[in-house]
RNA sequence: GGGCUCAUAGCUCAGUGGAUAGAGCAACCGCCUUCUAAGCGGUCGGUCACAGGUUCGAGUCCUGUUGAGCCCGCCA
């Protein structure tokens, strides 16, 4: 199904070439979904914008481009409005056969796109020697939800972890794992160390507190970078260990598989970074480390900036490593674009990898780098998010606190209603209504800002939270069970027929799911679909309240059936596309 | 000193160069003998930080000012 607005653009376009000659087929008709319900569904505002052009009044070309625009097949006689601006409103039976060609389509009409694109979103990329704690929540739930949007309108996506696996902090933890379980280096077989976060933490306090401790983990670092046998062995062990138990958190929110490929993939192809950067002539030797001096950013005395790529001591660090992957991702996995959903913090380290990058000759035209940036968790006082100690919040904490709230809410209210609800029931609930709403929380707002972190706000049953989308998907769950309806199986000859004006509104509403889609794979802003279901939900609950379903008559019960169906479809594609379950009841 | 981001209703935030700047929360007023109240309707609430500029048209683009956050040489 091509959506509604690039039909009516084909016509404008035809439109303008006709009414004022060939000159004008690169014209854009700067079509937009109407500012105003009163307008109409889409305006144009080309008018206004070639008055210079054609020397006329924005009225009369409007008037003169009408007279040339065929658009009956989906709007009503278009009307031209203020200083010149083309009001279009959509015909209800074009809504209809459009709805009705959707109900039968598992893609609600979003179609592939024609040229899929090879595409790599480097996520979550924590680092293993550390405990998870709030500030790998974004990247994880923004990464996840980006790499299902582009999934699902048809590239070809690799979700990769960029893991800081190798360097100075592991010292510490390799060390640790010789104390305590020194047998786990000469045995083949995996061992089960138990929680990651407790073994960091015992690990954590013997640096902190033991001097000889201390001068182990340095030499295990320096084993470790000689490619000692046994401390590589050390050093798998841990990774292993940390995988593992971030995957039991990723479960938890519902963070889909992802390739782990760390910093330590890397490191064989590091002195050839270096020598290409020293081939092109970009390399500089200064005081005695090897840098990029880059364009655009200077030190604090205006001097040009350098990117270290080898430190004085022979050493490699995170540039190095990030230049290298970015050479792998172009020569070997054929990426035509790479996506960073990464801290705003990280701005100036991206901006200068991709300077490099392309100085280097391994960013072309033909590839897209992009850093999507995101801003810090911040707690309800507007400061960083932390504990009363002054600590990150471990996320697994942060976690089961949500999950404890949405219980909390829910056991109230079974209580109030006089309810009988299973455990199991009320696990569920707690968890997918936690844990959604965590991470509607996080999605909804603008990526790029911070954003304050409220167990209450999110797991509000009003207003844009997932609790309240939620309960409209339940709502319609609760019609098919109250009326024994199988959404699948209505009939063949069932119709949509849109009469009333809030069937129109949501129909409307219904058939932009593409259009929004298409935005969001392009912006990487997935809270414009955030936006999109929190008013599917509204214009749901707004015809709910208004127009009777299985209490209407044949065929207008159908009709209505259909609506409630499409609408429950599209809620759940569009929260899975953010990462969130539904439920059929709560 | 330089760079990046941000400043919109009491609060939290949307807003794609277009018409009268929108939601939610809070406050106040209504609506359950109805498939439905975790819902719906309504009222109140604005110098879009400030000053210039570009444009037929600026919350949106440009310049400057003020304020906030983040970053700036061998950590990642």
């Amino acid at each position: 199904m091509i959506p509604t607005i690039a039909q009516l653009k084909i016509q404008f376009e035809n439109a303008l070439v006709a009414a004022f000659g060939s000159e004008f087929a690169e014209t854009a008709p700067l079509l937009v979904p109407a500012s105003n319900p009163n307008f109409g569904d889409y305006q144009s505002n080309v008018a206004m914008s070639l008055t210079k052009k054609l020397g006329k009044p924005p009225r009369a070309i409007a008037e003169q481009l009408v007279q040339h625009l065929d658009v009956t097949n989906f709007c009503i006689p278009p009307e031209i409005a203020g200083p010149g601006f083309i009001n279009l409103t959509l015909k209800p039976e074009y809504l209809e056969t459009q709805l009705n060609s959707i109900q039968s389509d598992p893609r609600l009409g979003v179609a592939p796109v024609p040229t899929p694109k090879r595409v790599i979103v480097d996520y979550p990329s924590p680092n293993i020697a550390k405990e998870m704690h709030v500030g790998h929540l974004r990247p994880a739930v923004i990464g996840d939800c980006i790499a299902r949007i582009l999934e699902f309108v048809g590239h070809d996506v690799q979700r990769i972890s960029h893991v800081g696996d190798w360097g100075t902090p592991f010292g510490m933890l390799i060390a640790h794992l010789r104390r305590t379980y020194p047998e786990a280096l000469s045995c083949t077989e995996s061992l089960d160390l138990g929680d990651l976060s407790t073994f960091y933490r015992e690990a954590k306090k013997q640096f902190d507190t033991d001097a000889e401790f201390r001068e182990i983990a340095r030499q295990s670092v320096v084993q470790l970078q000689a490619g000692d046998e046994e401390t590589l062995r050390a050093w798998k062990i841990v990774c292993e260990l940390s995988s593992r138990s971030y995957r039991k958190i990723y479960d938890l929110l519902g963070i889909l598989p992802f390739i782990e490929r760390g910093e330590s993939f890397y490191n064989p192809f590091l002195p050839e970074v270096v020598e290409e950067l020293e081939q092109r002539g970009l390399l500089v030797e200064d005081d005695g480390a090897k840098c990029v001096f880059l364009e655009g950013f200077t030190n604090k005395d205006g001097k040009p900036l350098p990117l270290i790529v080898q430190k004085s001591d022979g050493g490699y660090n995170y540039a190095t490593t990030d230049l290298a992957a970015i050479r792998y991702r172009v020569q070997v996995d054929k990426a035509q674009r790479v996506i960073y959903p990464v801290g705003a913090e990280q701005t100036n380290h991206f901006a200068q990898i991709f300077q490099v990058g392309k100085r280097a000759g391994w960013i072309t035209d033909e590839v897209e780098f992009v850093h999507a940036p995101f801003g810090l968790v911040l707690g309800e006082d507007g400061q960083k998010l932390k504990t009363r100690s002054g600590e990150a919040i471990p996320l697994k904490e942060l976690l089961e606190e949500a999950i404890a709230h949405a219980r909390k809410d829910l056991e109230t209210r079974i209580q109030e209603e006089g309810r009988q609800e299973s455990e199991a029931f009320i696990e569920n609930v707690a968890r997918v209504v936690g844990i959604g709403a965590v991470k509607y929380a996080d999605l909804s707002q603008n990526r790029t800002s911070n954003y304050i972190f409220s167990y209450d706000k999110m797991l509000a049953l009003q207003g844009n939270t997932a609790p309240y989308m939620l309960y409209a998907y339940v709502r319609v769950q609760g019609i098919s069970r109250k009326g024994q309806i199988d959404f699948e199986h209505l009939g063949a000859d069932a119709r949509v027929f849109l009469k009333e004006e809030p069937e129109l509104i949501l129909a409307k509403h219904l058939l932009q799911l593409s259009e929004v889609l298409a935005e969001v794979a392009q912006d990487l802003l997935p809270n414009r679909l955030c936006q999109y279901l929190f008013e599917l939900s509204q214009k749901f609950n707004q015809f709910y309240d208004r127009c009777p379903v299985l209490q209407a008559e044949e065929p207008l019960r159908t009709s209505r059936l259909i609506l409630c169906d499409i609408t429950a479809r599209t809620l759940k594609l569009g929260l899975s596309l953010l990462g969130i379950e539904v439920l059929e009841r709560m």
